[in-house]
DNA sequence: CTTATCTTGGAATAGTCGTTCCAAGATAAG
DNA sequence: CTTATCTTGGAACGACTATTCCAAGATAAG
């Protein structure tokens, strides 16, 4: 008997996650919301709710279809050391170059704004970082089997240190910086996790 | 003849860059700001301009009081390795504890927020970071002539890498990271750094 | 103590914020 | 085709935003 919607929920939120992850959350107004996707504020409203339940949800859309693909492809990758080298590759390459440059990283922006005290956000940033943190860890196992890296290598410690690369790559590029100074930089720290051999 | 300031604008701005800096300045309002710094809007416009103008000496003061002694006496320390070491337990520390614990970097906080579009602001970021990769390179280089980095340590590179390490760990701190994962992953970067014995 | 000049408190501006509300429209089951 | 139920457009809400303005107050030189 009921109505039922005019428009697809799914490309909205896409829209939303576009939005929030090249102009900020913080800035953008419902308002803008309104207008970039089409839909009215109560349909809006309805359907997602107020705008923190909306940013969450952009967070976690973004977590589904931008993240999770790459992490997913990191744990894997049985190639070890270049598995890791491809994920940096294509991290700077989409963040300083193509139709995102210059966007950074929804979840490392929403890292300083405001809806980080959001209990609700903030799970999803540590659910994040935990995530990243366990794709790296499972590719630098796979490269301590095949040898390719220093023994004394900690798993556990190298994830972090990646993990807050990858971190200081997505904040750089969203400054504008150079795509060869933040490859040097991480091919320098990769370097010293390598299996360095006898002189 | 004329009247003069009944305000010393030094201890306002210093007011004024702890609150952007505690809070954020996109969601701190110019409200706010006269009611930390006791001054009137009259005052605070006739002696700082906009909130932009005002954005970027907050900014400023911040380098100048925060991130300029750190980075001089890194160049200076002697120790080479060492230095650098002390650099990024004394970041974490005041990252993860004490009056600022939360608070992150002003400078890494503003990579995020609206006025990082300001040439302005955008100058200053980019200074900063010129400033800190500048004495991260002092400090590796020191540390090469003393044999603790292995030889073939470009750093150039090198010192991008630490940068960005030190980018990453302001923003998860902000977000309640452990400074001991913080920590774990500085060692491992800089572990990777030095001097590789033969086995 | 007059006077020129700056500062100050506070009201007022126009605009935007997120959110709510309701009548009008759309839907599909009976 | 009636009817119950949801959706939709759009007006309206009070609270906030940054900024401007001006009369009243303070200052120190002459």
């Amino acid at each position: 008997m009921p109505d039922v919607k005019h428009f697809d929920p799914d490309v909205a939120l896409d829209q939303v996650v576009r939005l929030f992850w090249e102009r900020g959350a913080d800035v953008t107004g419902i308002a803008d919301v309104v207008q970039a996707t089409g839909l009215s504020r109560s349909s809006l409203y309805a359907t997602f709710g107020g705008k923190e339940r909306l940013q969450a949800a952009a967070l976690r859309r973004y977590l589904e279809r931008q993240s999770r693909p790459v992490f997913a492809a990191l744990v894997t990758d049985q190639r070890g050391l270049p598995a890791i080298t491809g994920f940096f590759q294509r991290l700077v390459a989409a963040r300083c170059t193509g139709e995102h440059a210059r966007w950074g990283c929804l979840v490392t922006n929403t890292h300083t704004g405001a809806a980080r005290e959001v209990p609700e956000v903030r799970e999803i940033l540590n659910a994040h970082h935990a995530a990243l943190r366990s794709a790296m860890r499972a590719a630098l196992l796979t490269a301590a089997e095949l040898g390719q890296v220093r023994p004394d290598l900690d798993p556990e410690a190298g994830a972090e240190a990646l993990a807050l690369l990858a971190y200081g790559v997505n904040l750089r590029s969203r400054a504008g910086a150079e795509a060869a100074d933040l490859l040097a930089g991480v091919r320098t720290v990769l370097d010293g996790f390598t299996h360095t051999k006898e002189k």
